[in-house]
DNA sequence: ACAGTATGAACGGACACTTGA
DNA sequence: CTCAAGTGTCCGTTCATACTG
């Protein structure tokens, strides 16, 4: 009987010392059972008892173990999330939202990050998280996901954010539609004849809603359709399709699929010696803080991620709470077009007009 | 006698029958302690019983539950990282480098976002990690923590991500010094008689760095120290501000703390009718990716973000290993200057020359 | 003596019961 | 019979040790 100092710690190399429930009970004279009560909040515990619990706690700087906790109840108090890449503007919005929303539920949050949408990589990542250390997963931009379904072996609560293709889960998404079609209606309005589009990549489900909707309001106002253009987000990409679209005198109107690759494209009708929104008028999405500060400031479709965030963890903590696995319906978040002034009617149609942006700064 | 089916599951409302090790060492007919030796990857099993247990481990959809491993062990696999806001580029960017470090590591991130960088919200978000949950702490950002010892209680290893105070920890820092001289000296190398600069909050960290830098390197260069002006990181502060720089003629060179004050400082001027860099010259801080395509494009300084929070988790993850709390030293992260088009001579100095940055394009 | 395998504590906490006023 | 506090056993793993062929 190896004999150790005080009698307490077990032999077994436990690295820090952390006081355990039983040395609170030592120190405050009762047992386990009654701190356990103090620790959880219970009403049955005098005051003077919950007292000397309570500082005994102090004094020794007692954190209770979660991960005895979790063992115990079967619950971690944590979400996982599979997030693709922290690139995406969007996408740290969303997270934001679901991290500010998870603490307030008394949750944290298990990030799982991934560089590429494959397969394998999603399946490590939920395979994880479904190590029985979350009480439910949140996907942000689960672009290709073909097969979602195959992802989720015993019951965990799960809920897609931004981008459904299926629906096998609960999918919290801002109106993608509408923002394209808002987007394209206001160019129209303005007077243009059609609309190009800088597109998402096509592996993306928002960008493929809204290439959609793009195409279905142009359709449907009997337009006629251009030559979609796929980008991959980044305003590299917006800069290499913005300078061929540069080039050719019938485009007046551009609906880029987010804020980064209107400004590569921007960026690259200025080179090309096109003004915005004198020869061309462009429209963004997503409305990030950079995009009223670009030069023209950019009209765009405003996304509100924090709502979306917030929905998705509402949603899963349902799911958790009533130990219901939700079926896959898709809740939409509402977007809004926000007029700034990379947009005007084209130049034809007001010959004689004062261009809509002060034109007092031709900066060079 | 409430019989339920099977007679396995004990009554205790335990939520999903999550398989244990038992079912697997039943269904494989070994012992529960040969399934613990195959899923941690033991020598001393035979292999065909290896394949035996690997076999029910896949019939049953076998995960190990992590909690109860964690509980037995003491380690969990888990890092935290307390950020302050998502909203600055530089604390994204460094927290998808830690949580791809800490992937390959087969670590996961426990995330707890904080909002504002009081000390209550630091403390109860330390609380939350210390509960015996994580291995390790980063704090990214840790702005204004100006008693940072008091956080951490029970000797969980830590380590500060960018901008460092007082050094209890050891502290990952891009070479902020470096770079606020390399930004001022390269304007002033370009002939410009002094430097103004817009600061990033007086309570951070990295903020005071570069100012402090800035402001040594115009004494050192003998010139004229203007008055500081603090922003907040934001585009729209960098506006404000630059809207006040755009009225003083004298004005001729700027260095702004981040790129996204750079943009609305920009963007304030082009507005006042000065140009840039044919009037005023800016140099930006970070290297964003839509800084390239900004208009002008952005002269600025690259941090990397990346291998910062590689170096974050390889330190933390040392500290683990060896059990041993590393003490205050400061690891820093190079930088480099990204010369693009917002930088010049100031216009006196080359009267007939060339503007650097092609006038093709005159947006409006 | 050696290879593997079975056994019985902990780990720290929660909960269903039981006991004492 | 109500309310405070205590007892016992389990949650799923790991590890030290005893055991088997």
């Amino acid at each position: 009987m190896t004999t150790v100092d005080g009698g307490s710690r077990a032999g077994r190399g436990r690295g820090h010392g952390a006081p355990s429930m039983a040395d609170v009970a030592r120190l405050a004279g009762v047992s386990a059972q009654t701190v356990s009560r103090v620790a959880n909040n219970r009403s049955n515990v005098e005051e003077a008892t919950r007292q000397r619990v309570l500082s005994a706690m102090r004094d020794l700087g007692y954190r209770p173990n979660i991960a005895a906790r979790a063992l115990a109840t079967g619950r971690f108090g944590t979400i996982g999330v599979i997030s693709f890449s922290l690139d995406s503007h969007g996408n740290v919005r969303t997270l934001d939202g679901i991290a500010t929303a998870a603490r307030e539920a008394g949750f944290s949050i298990n990030l799982v990050g991934i560089t590429t949408p494959t397969h394998k990589e999603v399946n490590d990542a939920y395979t994880r998280l479904s190590t029985q250390a979350v009480d439910g997963v949140i996907i942000i931009e689960a672009e290709a996901l073909d097969t979602p379904s195959l992802l989720l072996p015993h019951g965990v609560p799960v809920v897609v954010a931004d981008g459904h293709g299926r629906q096998d889960h609960p999918v919290v998404d801002s109106d993608q539609a509408a923002g394209a079609r808002l987007a394209t209606e206001h160019l129209l309005g303005l007077g243009h004849d059609t609309v190009w589009h800088i597109a998402g990549p096509p592996d993306s489900n928002s960008a493929r809603h809204r290439h959609a909707a793009w195409r279905h309001t142009l359709e449907h106002a009997g337009r006629p359709v251009p030559q979609v253009l796929f980008g991959d987000w980044t305003p590299e990409s917006g800069y290499r399709l913005g300078a061929h679209l540069a080039t050719r005198p019938e485009v007046t109107a551009i609906f880029a699929a987010n804020d980064q690759m209107a400004l590569g494209a921007m960026h690259a009708l200025h080179e090309a010696g096109r003004t915005v929104p004198g020869d061309v008028s462009i429209v963004g999405f997503d409305d990030m803080p950079e995009a009223a500060y670009f030069w023209p400031k950019l009209t765009t479709i405003r996304q509100d991620f924090a709502r979306a965030g917030r929905l998705c963890v509402d949603i899963l903590l349902e799911q958790i709470r009533t130990r219901t696995p939700a079926a896959g319906v898709v809740h939409t978040v509402p977007v809004e077009l926000v007029v700034r002034s990379s947009t005007a009617a084209p130049a034809d149609r007001h010959p004689g007009a004062d261009p809509p942006f002060p034109d007092t700064a031709p900066p060079q």
